[in-house]
DNA sequence: TTCAAATAGTTGTACATTGCAAGAATTGTG
DNA sequence: CACAATTCTTGCAATGTACAACTATTTGAA
């Protein structure tokens, strides 16, 4: 692994966020921001979720979920339930409407990146996605190991 | 390329952008943040830059860079010019000072990536390099040609 | 049992990022 | 010269975010 293929790995990575932002604010057209597209497809295929846990899944402060929220209450895509056996806690469910932005998010992001994976080469494909998944794992490992240190 | 595969492809997706967020906010703690070090790192080992030339390349609107540099130029990390034959325009320059934080910056992801990348099996590494780099092409070429559609 | 500590969520505040619209300064063109 | 185009800046407005303070509830310990 030389210097130059980590910074060109780098600058590719540069283009892909900008890629990234474009996809995402271009294919999440259905009125629901980035924020609240990645909560929507938290909730994707689960009975409900707690408020605390969905912000530790997005890396977010509660109170920056909890405005997301209540923006997509307001938008009819998610209801809020107080469960009996405690009090404190919310619970975050999609309504139907929610359901069928998810569906809709799912197959236009579906649709998009089939396309673009579709180009590369079979030779190389499953190798992309496992050291990709490869990668993510271990970025996930160094930065809960890691604090700011300067 | 299976639905489930590009589902799979796709949370992972979205943790990694979760990942970067992390490293990105941990990692530029010269005081600098996200935009401004996209910023910064496409000035490197460049002499100059136009603002306008500069926010094509970050996707931004020029009154977001504008704000941007103005920022920098505040922390005295780059310096604004105005050049005699076309005094429209800006000149933007990495201040010596900038280039120290640059070379920080890159220096801390480099040492950052590096560490993750080779956790990646010999075996599967290139192919994950070239393939990413595939991808982001596709993503570049699809993002220029889709205009949204709903 | 009672009261302090912990937990879950909301709200106030502050700041960064961003785009659009409008304006200012400059340059190009008919 | 007058008007259009270019380049940048500024005035808004919206979103996203975190921290701190607050409310309500539950837990736990003296």
């Amino acid at each position: 692994m030389s210097t130059i293929d980590v910074r060109n790995f780098r600058q590719n990575l540069r283009h892909f966020e900008r890629e990234l932002n474009v996809q995402n604010n271009s294919g999440c057209c259905c009125g629901v921001t980035l924020a609240q597209c990645h909560a929507l497809m938290e909730l994707h295929n689960k009975d409900s979720i707690q408020l605390k846990e969905l912000s530790e899944k997005l890396y977010l402060d509660t109170s920056t979920v909890s405005r997301t929220i209540e923006n997509l209450v307001n938008q009819n895509l998610v209801s809020r339930e107080i469960p009996k056996n405690n009090r404190r806690a919310t619970l975050i469910k999609l309504t139907e409407q929610g359901q069928d932005v998810c569906k809709t998010i799912h197959e236009g992001n579906d649709a998009y990146f089939n396309e673009a994976l579709n180009s590369i080469p079979n030779e190389i494909l499953p190798q992309l996605l496992k050291g990709f998944e490869m990668l993510v794992n271990k970025m996930i490992y160094l930065n809960k190991s890691q604090t700011c240190n300067s």
